[in-house]
DNA sequence: CTTAGTGCAAAGCTTTTGCAATCCC
DNA sequence: GGGATTGCAAAAGCTTTGCACTAAG
């Protein structure tokens, strides 16, 4: 989670102007793991941008990903998801409340090594998906029965 | 890629009524390993199916998913692709071209048990994306430089 | 001051849905 | 014959776009 200085810095680095738009959606999106899709970053940033409008989060939410700030999730859903920590990790999505959360400190370069291997590409990113059942959920089921 | 007469047990086991829309399309992506989007097998069945409509194809999709068939992929563009290889494997997308290819016998089993260990999920399924740029569009670019 | 960015509404896409006609079993 | 499925058109949902106004540098 970079300072407002550092991402004023990336952005300008990068030729953009800065914004409290921007800052303001980078901040939402650092201070969660929760993986937020536009949408519900929109609704939380409402009360105190209330001129903000969703456009404007989807815009941010682009030039945050163009400089590395932020990554672009698509864990199967309707809409996209954003995480603030661009560091090559998995993430595990519950197939019964839809949560997303963050898989720490698996080693994935070899993985991407020989997948390069087999098929001939350069390899430039990787993303990893599980899906199953959260801990809360699995619980509410064992309560049920 | 199974024969129409299996997916025809494999549809009835599920209770699902078995129709020429239901096997074309689990045909032209089984005959496939380009990894369609909808719109595409609709294109292509058109020839053959001059009144099947887009919406079928989406529904025959779903269904297709639901008797483990097929599996949706979601490279993290607009649009689903689809597999007739449901074996789980990881696939590679092409940044250049969009093309999205097999990455073939890459064992992941482990990386789902430790994914399970770190987040106390119970792991049902995974979907391993790599990107980066393919031979073809590699070459391409070394000739104009 | 100049140019990029915001906010609004409208458009664009993919996917889903409602429903009458049709087809599978 | 009965009930699921098709095909069409319309709807729904997410994301992008065009444009006048505003704000950053």
């Amino acid at each position: 989670m970079l300072q407002a200085k550092e991402v004023t810095q990336i952005l300008r680095a990068h030729g953009f102007k800065v914004t409290p738009q921007r800052l303001a959606v980078y901040s939402a999106l650092a201070r969660t793991t929760a993986h937020p899709q536009a949408e519900t970053l929109y609704q939380e940033l409402l009360p105190y941008y209330p001129t903000m409008s969703l456009a404007t989060v989807y815009k941010s939410l682009g030039i945050l990903c163009e400089v590395g700030l932020v990554q672009e999730l698509n864990v199967g859903e309707d809409a996209y998801r954003y995480d603030a920590n661009t560091a090559p990790h998995p993430h595990i999505c519950c197939r019964e409340c839809g949560r997303v959360d963050d898989v720490p400190a698996l080693d994935l370069t070899a993985l991407g090594a020989s997948a390069a291997d087999c098929t001939g590409y350069t390899v430039t990113e990787q993303q990893v998906y599980f899906y199953g059942i959260c801990p809360a959920c699995r619980h509410q089921r064992e309560k049920v029965h």
